[in-house]
RNA sequence: GCGCCUGUAGCUCAACUGGAUAGAGCAUCGGCCUUCUAAGCCGGCGGUUGAAGGUUCGAGUCCUUCCAGGCGUGCCA
């Protein structure tokens, strides 16, 4: 079903086209203010200022040609040309008895690169934002209607795999794993060997030449490590609710054999260069020092590749062969220079044509309370594993504190959604693309836009449900939306359609945060202001609770479409 | 040096891409529980949107110049 967004910007479309202002766009928001009416249509100021028209009397005779009888109770001009419409109460209930279905116009083929963590050593909070994001983004476009294509593009391959090979052969943890049990510690301790042992060094340096030359008890030896290290990526991805499998894994290595053919192509489009024995890709674009043409370096001067030569591979494998019409790959901002050039030496060799949309999402740091970029206390990286269990951890103290009475199941059952889902929320309610501060208390606080305060709105609810049930009470076809609050509650549960394009489009995760965040908000703003088990008639008890339904769904949906649990009882 | 990003209430963040009097939460202050989970609700306080110019009916948003911070910048990823 079409957006309350969409419908309005459909009708204001037509009567722009009638009042001779075809092609311009309607412009159509929620009201800045709830004396404006319920949306409003900004359009009419921007055209009427490129036709050097009085902005007012174009307003006046958009409205006339604006036809909402069927759908508005009030439409208003107001200021410099802001047309303002009230929805009509009884289109209000009867939409809101309609199932919203979300879909798009338009369905794509979509590529969503993320978590991507290399799988020389333990997955880390730096990997968090891209696995989380990227996982929402993931959902939301799916649900959208689209095809999503998830891509884990592990690295797997490279010098330091070397190192981990020879101490793996030395400590025999590939035939027992548990010396790799912690990869972390794993990679310290090799790397410690490496620095010390000068014959080590030498051994490692072999072993990667024989890697990457094919020889088959490296390989072996290799495919052991990455099989247990993608084992430990996926005990993190279960427990985080992250739809990544096996299947999905699109590593580095697995570009290996098309990196020669990768050059061979620059060749043949002209794009390639030498410069200090390396094969370079020069831009107009990009410009270094002193105005000095930048390269984007395809193959060292020994002949080595780089990680730009793998991802231009990467982008031939996403529009030739998986077919996308679209491509999102979620690293940090640091990285934007690289994709970008990527992106434009794919271009500029025909890599990638006009149709595929290839669109680098980038996100800032996570830093912690002083600031600082996000370290344990003796300045180590924290590993992602250690942080979901603290914040089990943390979330199961909580739990006990409120609840007192309850099970050791049941405390550990709401711990671990409220745990792993605060830590989700409090990354994906806040803007993309700045850094931002990870505070324990201020995501496990039952208070505020957290993951928490929207589960516990959720398991009020279903509370509300078992006891309407234990009275007969059955929620109505339709609501009646009489109070203020009933009113503001029904055009917040209308708006979830529109609220997820957007996210969709821009991967923008935090507009459905604080879209959710809205929803609850009016809901026990509601739920304080209408009773609904004693409300005045039965029939009012069930306008109500057809009310509280969809905003349960509502709910439990958008929170699925971040990939975060609700619970029951809390 | 050059390039990109960021700068909004004491703190953490919004502001639907140029719209109306810049909004939430935390903190703080004050109300509301014999009634559906007070893990809640209602209200108050709090702002020269880093600074100064400019563009126009209108600027947190666009352009210029500064200031502060972060990141990147030919053979790591």
């Amino acid at each position: 079903m079409i957006s309350l967004r969409a419908l309005l910007a459909e009708r204001v479309t037509q009567a722009f086209e009638q009042v001779g202002l075809a092609g311009a766009p309607p412009v159509i928001q929620l009201a800045a203010k709830p004396e404006f009416g319920d949306y409003q249509a900004n359009g009419v100021m921007g055209a009427a200022k490129r036709l050097g028209e009085n902005p007012r009397a174009v307003a006046q005779r958009v409205v006339e040609a604006l036809d909402l009888s069927d759908i508005a109770s009030d439409v208003s001009i107001a200021g410099p040309g802001f047309i303002n419409v009230t929805f009509a109460p009884t289109f209000l209930a009867a939409r809101l008895a309609k199932d919203i279905s979300l879909s798009v116009s338009a369905p794509k083929r979509v590529v969503v690169d993320y978590s991507s963590p290399n799988l020389a050593k333990e997955m880390h909070v730096g990997h968090l934002r891209s696995t989380i994001i990227g996982d929402a983004v993931a959902r939301v476009l799916e649900a959208l209607g689209h095809t999503v294509i998830r891509q884990n593009h592990v690295g797997d391959w490279g010098t330091q795999f070397g190192m981990l090979l020879c101490y793996v052969e030395e400590t025999g943890a590939g035939d027992n794993a548990s010396p790799l049990a912690d990869l972390e510690d794993f990679y310290r301790a090799a790397k410690k060997r490496f620095d010390e042992d000068a014959d080590f060094a030498e051994r490692a340096r072999q072993r990667v030449v024989e890697l990457q030359g094919g020889e088959a008890e490296a390989r072996l030896q290799w495919q052991r490590f990455i099989d247990i290290s993608l084992a430990h990526c996926q005990a993190v991805y279960d427990r985080l609710g992250v739809k990544l499998d096996r299947e999905d894994v699109h590593a580095e290595s697995a570009y290996n054999d098309e990196l020669d053919n990768t050059l061979t192509l620059l060749q043949e489009a002209g794009v390639l260069t030498e410069s200090d024995g390396a094969q370079c890709v020069f831009l107009d674009e990009f410009k270094g020092k002193d105005g000095t043409p930048l390269p984007v370096i395809v193959q060292k001067s020994d002949g080595g590749y780089l990680y730009a030569t793998t991802d231009l591979a990467a982008v031939r494998y996403r529009q030739d062969t998986l077919k996308a019409d679209r491509v999102l790959v979620f690293t940090d901002t640091r990285q934007a220079l690289h994709f970008k050039q990527v992106f434009a030496v794919a271009r500029a060799a025909g890599f990638a044509d006009e149709s595929i949309s290839l669109e680098h999402m980038p996100f800032g740091a996570m830093l912690g309370a002083d600031g600082k970029p996000f370290k344990t206390r003796s300045g180590g990286v924290i590993r992602l594993a250690a942080l979901l269990d603290e914040a089990v951890e943390r979330a199961s103290a909580l739990v006990l504190a409120k609840n007192p009475e309850i099970t050791a199941a049941e405390q550990s059952s709401i711990a671990e959604a409220v745990g792993i889902g605060a830590i989700k929320y409090a990354d994906l309610s806040k803007n993309r693309t700045s850094d931002y501060v990870f505070d324990w208390d201020q995501m496990l606080s039952f208070d505020g836009n957290t993951a928490p305060y929207l589960q516990y709105a959720y398991a009020r609810i279903r509370s509300l449900f078992r006891r309407s049930e234990a009275k007969g009470l059955v929620a109505s076809d339709q609501s009646q939306l009489d109070a203020p609050s009933e009113r503001l509650l029904a055009l917040a549960l209308l708006r979830f359609p529109e609220v997820v394009e957007q996210v969709g489009a821009d991967a923008s995760p935090h507009h459905l945060c604080g879209y959710l965040f809205e929803l609850a908000q009016r809901f026990t703003s509601f739920y304080e202001a209408c009773p609904v088990l004693t409300a005045d008639t039965p029939e009012q008890a069930s306008s109500r609770l057809a009310l509280c339904a969809r905003t349960a769904n509502t709910l439990a949906s958008g929170l699925d479409l971040l990939g975060i649990d609700v619970i029951e009882r809390m």
